[in-house]
DNA sequence: TTGTTTTTTTACCATTTGGTAAATCCACGA
DNA sequence: TCGTGGATTTACCAAATGGTAAAAAAACAA
């Protein structure tokens, strides 16, 4: 049994790790953790069910391992937002890095949004000791921004979620965006455009009036 | 078969159908389509599972019926945006009014981004026939507004995907919410502020400068 | 009350599904 | 080339699950 006992996986076993965990993110990803089995991502792998017991120990320990993995990437355009840079700028980026990412990884935004609507049983850890710490750390960036005058008066907190909200839309929801707006083309050029209009808008300084 | 044929539903029929109905929205908004067992439904309703195939033909029959009686409550809000209103008005309402039912009806925004997460295979006859239509309608107001230079220039279609998004986004990412701001309070409140003070801004007029 | 229809329960069934045991295969170093 | 341990397959199993048949019970009309 290749993961008690930690040795040096070998070239096969990371080989085949690998290729289940990307199976399996396609498969909990279409159908959530629940309606996905072992022998649809058996036959995704183009493995045998017991072979991918063989390397794991179970369903949950594929959904596990696999939103463990998928943590730091998911959270990476967060922590590129640099309190040194420019604040309307830094956050304008953040807009375009995760809708970018909506359009590059939509299974990945799926697995994470299935499991959030379940009440996030499995992942909650994982999240309280990854994302938790990040989010009140750039809350704080956001917050001091505004604290020094760089940002009108808002509110960190709701601002992210207003942020992850309206990117990961377009993956998680874009069966409905298909039916609304047509199969033939992807809605994020346009999307970009509106979300930076709107996140632009929110975050103008008011023009300093002249009477005071 | 109190289905099949369309005779007048008893007493005890249209009673029993409510409380099934009732009970498989708690348990699919919970577990979505695959993770809800006919056993969950009959122990929160109450009955046993053959009892509740005698009122409906099977699972899907359930999950069908409930999705499209549901459907008319939840295009309601966006039914009631008056193009004789006033446009800045009327869209800041639809967004309380959105938020308004994320909070009174939770259970029914996580039915509804399950099945849109899977794909809609369930409702997408549904969505086609009723919310595509509507959305059109009111995109096509919102557009006479802009074009009447009643509202600066945005995208109609994906105005709306932000106002469905960020206010959808309490009830359907609540375990989220809870895990970074606390389980102790509604973050509703100040979202309300947070969405106001967004798609206010995103909608303001610009001051008709002096030299223009 | 009695006969009839509707509703509910009891006892099942077939399939699916997560998982296991053990035999077999195969890569690879000595 | 041969042995050994890692990798894979074959053949299962027990539990869960959607669903059904038919008897029993309740409701109701006459």
């Amino acid at each position: 049994m290749p993961e008690s006992t930690a040795k040096k996986p070998s070239r096969i076993q990371r080989r085949n790790r690998r290729v289940i965990l990307d199976a399996a993110l396609e498969v909990f990803s279409k159908h959530g953790y629940r309606g996905a089995t072992l022998d649809q991502i058996a036959a995704e792998a183009g493995l045998s069910k017991p072979n991918i017991l063989y390397y794991f120990n179970g369903k949950e320990d594929i959904h596990v391992t696999l939103l463990s993995q998928l943590m730091e990437t998911w959270l990476d355009p967060l922590v590129e937002l640099d309190p040194e840079g420019d604040p309307r700028r830094e956050i304008l980026d953040y807009v375009e890095r995760k809708l970018t990412m909506s359009r590059e990884l939509p299974r990945e935004s799926r697995l994470f949004a299935n499991e959030i609507l379940q009440g996030a049983p499995r992942i909650e850890p994982e999240l309280k000791r990854h994302l938790k710490p990040l989010f009140d750390e750039k809350c704080a960036v956001i917050a001091g921004w505004v604290a020094a005058g760089k940002l009108p008066p808002l509110d960190p907190q709701h601002l992210i979620f207003s942020i992850w909200a309206t990117t990961q839309h377009y993956a998680d929801f874009e069966a409905q965006a298909q039916i609304l707006l047509g199969p033939e083309t992807d809605p994020r050029p346009r999307a970009q455009a509106h979300l930076q209009a709107m996140f632009g808008a929110l975050l103008d300084l008011p023009e300093p009036s002249a009477n005071g």
